[in-house]
RNA sequence: GCGUCGGUGGUAGAGUGGUCAAUUACAUCAGACUGUAAAUCUGACGCCUUCGGGCUACGCAGGUUCAAAUCCUGCCCGGCGCA
């Protein structure tokens, strides 16, 4: 993997560069299409593509859990197994530390209101990932088996999915965790972060994979920079930011840290893909974001629009067969009403789901794109208040 | 015509004297969702409300009872059986 910064923006942190894989040239800042279990949910690959997705992210735990990493290695590798031939990524697994711990059957999610309160992560309830220093033991979804996750067998399982990109085993916190507890947390993912890399390093003999390092720290400044310092130090390809945020703060934690982190390689936001952080996080010089919401709350019936996010499945859109937006070229929006997207969700079909996710992602990874261009042209600053301006208006 | 079973909120269907404005599911109306536990989840769902409560309701009309969706009588309607 090679990463070339092609231009700065004068006066924030944002740039417009090229990541180089062996599969493909990745233009950022862009939007990381998710396909977890190896497929974009409703999408076919061919589906993807023809968005114009760059790169797809698929999950190291879930692909451990089902069909299992030997499956995955034998079929070449998650992209020649789901059909992408583009450049590709895992997650280490670090994350379902938290969907599948302090999370799980809670109402807590990784970015919280300002007024959600700090509390004892001990307290969590039914959760089915316990971390310890050696790493996370997981009890699966699926059939409620046990499984160990540390940095050296999530590092094994993501050489055999085969990513061109690939994330070091984290402690993805909860933003309910108290500051002692993310301390603690941020101590032992910068023990899991050196044994990454020394695990990754005896697999990759000859560099097939990029290895990026992850930066947590809560929402605590101080923590977050102390990490950006020490796993900045480390000789990683790239780095991912992730952990727990606030809805107002995600810009500004992402600031501390990329002020700190080297210029000179990647820099990825982890799972953050709503429009207004995608601004925040490029000005704040991030490259790379993956997402489920385009896809999942396509799913769920909440569509993207210039004018906002609408509810498909609200009552004023049984008959409106106007176009769902208005100028948008994606397959969706050239070929079918509001009404009838309406009617396929609400007759609970299918291609519901397939339509809404093509609409969405073509939303965000365009936006990403114009993001890019208007890093490119200078007109960032403008693209972004207007596109702000009439999207949040409301 | 006789016998028999049954008529409950938008629908299906619980409830068989008080804890019932009435279980539940679906439908409906909204909302949430940010490295996918998610085609998921949450709330509302008779009318009014100063949120304490008030009012009208379980085919219709009477009745018994301190109290009825629940018991009795008549009527109306439907399924089934026999003529």
């Amino acid at each position: 993997m090679n990463f070339r910064i092609e231009k700065k923006l004068e006066g924030t942190l944002a740039r417009a560069g090229q990541i180089e894989t062996k599969n493909g040239v990745i233009k950022t800042p862009a939007f990381v299409t998710v396909g977890t279990k190896a497929t974009v949910k409703a999408l076919t690959a061919e589906q993807v593509r023809s968005l114009g997705a760059q790169v797809v992210l698929a999950n190291t735990y879930h692909l451990y859990l089902q069909p299992g990493t030997d499956i995955v290695e034998k079929a070449g590798g998650f992209g020649k197994f789901m059909d992408w031939h583009g450049p590709t990524m895992t997650d280490s697994g670090g994350f379902q530390a938290f969907s599948l711990g302090a999370a799980f059957g809670s109402a807590v999610s990784k970015v919280a209101s300002a007024d959600t309160p700090v509390e004892d992560i001990s307290l969590s309830i039914g959760q089915l990932a316990n971390v310890t220093d050696e790493g996370v033991t997981f009890k699966s979804h699926i059939d409620g088996s046990m499984h160990l996750f540390t940095p050296e067998s999530s590092m094994k399982a993501q050489w055999k999915i085969g990513a061109d990109m690939i994330f070091a085993f984290d402690e993805c916190t909860s933003p309910t965790a108290p500051y002692e507890y993310q301390k603690k947390s941020l101590a032992r993912t910068y023990e899991w972060a050196k044994r990454s890399l020394e695990a990754h390093e005896a697999l990759d003999t000859d560099k097939q994979q990029a290895l990026f390092g992850v930066v947590q720290g809560g929402r605590y400044q101080d923590l977050r920079e102390e990490a950006a310092r020490t796993i900045g130090a480390l000789p990683f390809d790239g780095f991912g930011i992730g952990g727990s945020f606030t809805k107002d703060d995600i810009a500004t934690a992402v600031g501390w840290v990329n002020k700190i982190l080297p210029e000179e390689k990647p820099r990825h936001l982890l799972g953050i893909g709503e429009p207004r952080d995608l601004f925040d996080a490029v000005e704040a010089g991030c490259d790379l974001f993956d997402c489920i919401a385009p896809t999942r709350m396509g799913r769920h019936g909440t569509l993207y629009t210039h004018d906002g996010r609408l509810n498909i499945r609200n009552a004023k859109f049984i008959d409106d067969f106007s176009t769902l937006e208005e100028g948008c070229s994606c397959y969706t929006c050239s070929h079918h009403s509001r009404a009838y997207l309406a009617h396929l969700f609400r007759a609970d079909e299918m291609t519901a789901a397939t339509l809404a996710s093509i609409h969405n992602l073509h939303f965000t990874l365009r936006l990403v794109e114009r993001i890019r261009e208007s890093i490119l042209d200078g007109t960032f600053s403008q693209f972004k208040e207007d596109f702000c301006t009439r999207y949040y208006k409301k």
